[in-house]
DNA sequence: GTCCAATATGAGACTGAGTGTCAAACACGC
DNA sequence: GCGTGTTTGACACTCAGTCTCATATTGGAC
């Protein structure tokens, strides 16, 4: 996502814009990877020392629910976010880095629509979210 | 699963076979829905009173560990379980009354091999996991 | 620009899922 | 049966995530 949009569509639905949630937005962005609520506290807090742990939780909540961002699981039962436009929701997360690749809408959309058709069965959302190496980092060896 | 085939794939990979861990596992099997470590817990120990929380959840940890169940998201940021067959790790959940469903092989196949393929990540895991209202809960309505 | 109501924030207490520890109990190969 | 290495149960502990509430901000109305 372009930075330049993250308050457009922060004041989507509306809801306020904030500086604290452009802040957030902003750092989920840039980091390109996926990273826990407490990583991105940390990072936002270095440049934003009085903003609050609970705040960041909320903020990263709106972004999901507005579809900005995209909540998974990582190792240890922790939530992971990770920023991601409008149209792909799912991802190649690699599990030694955490850097997440979109997957192209093409790919899934057979698989959702055929299942909503074949079976008795209303998909409101999906995860399909892969995990493993990406290329670089498999390289790299174990 | 079968019930009877419980003991045999608990006892594998070097496991030793405990009459607790039977339980959590015959409990999860029985239930055929999503279940939360804290639930299932509550329902085996109405039945062996002795059982240790602690106990539960790692009984429940060893079974996704050994393919025999997996582990998805529920509202709230809590993990819920289902027993499954080692082929179908993809499911339809249902939002409402957390039955789920296994998803064919075949129908999720396709969409692994092509992202190896096309994308240059080596694929571990992969959760395809819908999420929705099943056709009776569709059908009773909002 | 000023005012106001509704919403968001920050601080910190609170909750509860999940984990670690350790002595006692048990499974399983011998 | 015997010994060893794993598992259990109890419970303390951790820490991600939530709630509360007084204060601060936002954004629309004027």
């Amino acid at each position: 996502m372009k930075a330049a949009a993250i308050p457009t569509r922060l004041a989507s639905g509306g809801r306020r814009l904030t500086r604290q949630r452009v802040v957030v937005a902003k750092a989920l962005a840039a980091a390109r990877r996926a990273l826990s609520a407490q990583e991105l506290y940390e990072r936002v807090r270095s440049g934003h020392p009085t903003i609050g742990r609970a705040t960041v939780y909320r903020a990263l909540e709106a972004q999901v629910e507005d579809g900005m961002a995209s909540r998974f699981e990582r190792e240890g039962h922790v939530s992971a976010y990770i920023a991601c436009d409008a149209e792909h929701h799912h991802h190649l997360v690699c599990t030694r880095c955490q850097r997440v690749e979109d997957l192209a809408e093409g790919v899934v959309a057979p698989v959702l629509a055929s299942v909503g058709r074949q079976r008795d069965f209303q998909v409101d959302h999906a995860a399909l979210d892969f995990y493993g190496l990406c290329g670089s980092c498999r390289r790299r060896g174990r």
